[in-house]
DNA sequence: TGGAAGTAATAAAACGTCTAACAACCTGCC
DNA sequence: GGCAGGTTGTTAGACGTTTTATTACTTCCA
């Protein structure tokens, strides 16, 4: 007897339905476990990986880009030009992540890296032109495709929401957690 | 004069008040942009990653593992043995993905692919012994630290939170978001 | 029965990320 | 001045992911 169409099949889930279906499955497994907690984090990540995916697959490679060079592109056009280190802290990347992109997008000539006059190991990346003009192009049909997502949501949802996650990572250092760097 | 400590400096963001810092910079040179849409997706993104580099490197790097195969271990444990397309969908990955990650598993003993009786093309992934105990050792310390991150919300506020991640979503099909597969 | 079309897993190439180790450089202290 | 120890960007090696192509098998239909 199928199950009907409104009735989450837990025995058989779809992507979506996976968080639920663990939590149904380590209960019964493990009952002295935090079933909402581990809901709440496979949510999380289930929930910014579908739309980091969908981001990168509708705007990102069809612009020829990636979601690792938007990110770098979009940091540079924001924060002005910056050394790779700084631009490592601001995009919570390692230093080394930032020295493999700058050389991808140096390549693509969308940045320069410019020797620091101040201290000799230092660099300064720059946005060309040309960055600064793919980065206003690609950021325009970014956030339009953002308040695609964002419809889903109240005004007030969406304010609550980010509060929510505000929440969550102010309590980052009260627990200790690991940060790169 | 300098910025007092309690005020984020928006001028020279740390890696969290950039969100904030982004919307005050574009919505400056963009007036016309949804500044709400973009802090709430940057938002999301940094929390969701900020979360899992946690994870990973302090419980499944040090266990000898990656966070790619705590989630592969995972699903297996809380779905039973899983062809890879099945896995793939899931997880959420392509079957490329899964074929890698699978091979690299089955070489330290925690998988083992079984040729499928019913169709000739087909595998059926199954957690090894070792994978079992691995699974749940992992998953006991990945689900007390989910609960370490959890104390930050109320009990009302998890689950807020994971209603809005939910309507956001089932708002996925209504916007024509591209999907794995 | 055969052939066309579809599906399963894998391979290849490109990219992104991490950690660890490196060379070049800076700073501070003797 | 000169050396110790820290910092900066980079490289190497490992892993994960994507898209595209390939090979093997299945299904369907004439």
């Amino acid at each position: 007897m199928p199950t009907p169409d409104d009735a989450p099949n837990v025995a058989n889930p779809d992507y979506w339905q996976f968080a639920q279906a663990a939590a149904t499955r380590i209960s019964q497994e493990f009952p002295e476990c935090d079933v909402t907690a581990n809901r709440l984090f496979v949510t999380l990540f289930r929930a910014s990986s579908s739309v980091i995916y969908d981001f990168e697959s509708s705007i990102h490679r069809p612009a020829g880009g990636t979601w690792a060079s938007y990110r770098m592109l979009f940091a540079l056009w924001v924060a002005g030009p910056l050394t790779p280190h700084r631009a490592a802290e601001l995009m919570g990347m390692s230093r080394a992540a930032v020295s493999n992109l700058a050389g991808n997008l140096e390549s693509k000539g969308l940045l320069v890296k410019q020797a620091s006059e101040e201290d000799g190991r230092s660099l300064i990346l720059h946005l060309t032109d040309s960055g600064q003009t793919k980065i206003q192009e690609v950021f325009a049909r970014q956030n339009s495709r953002e308040n695609d997502w964002s419809q889903a949501l109240t005004e007030q949802e969406r304010e609550l929401l980010i509060s929510l996650l505000d929440k969550i990572m102010d309590h980052r250092t009260a627990i200790g957690a690991k940060t790169r760097k």
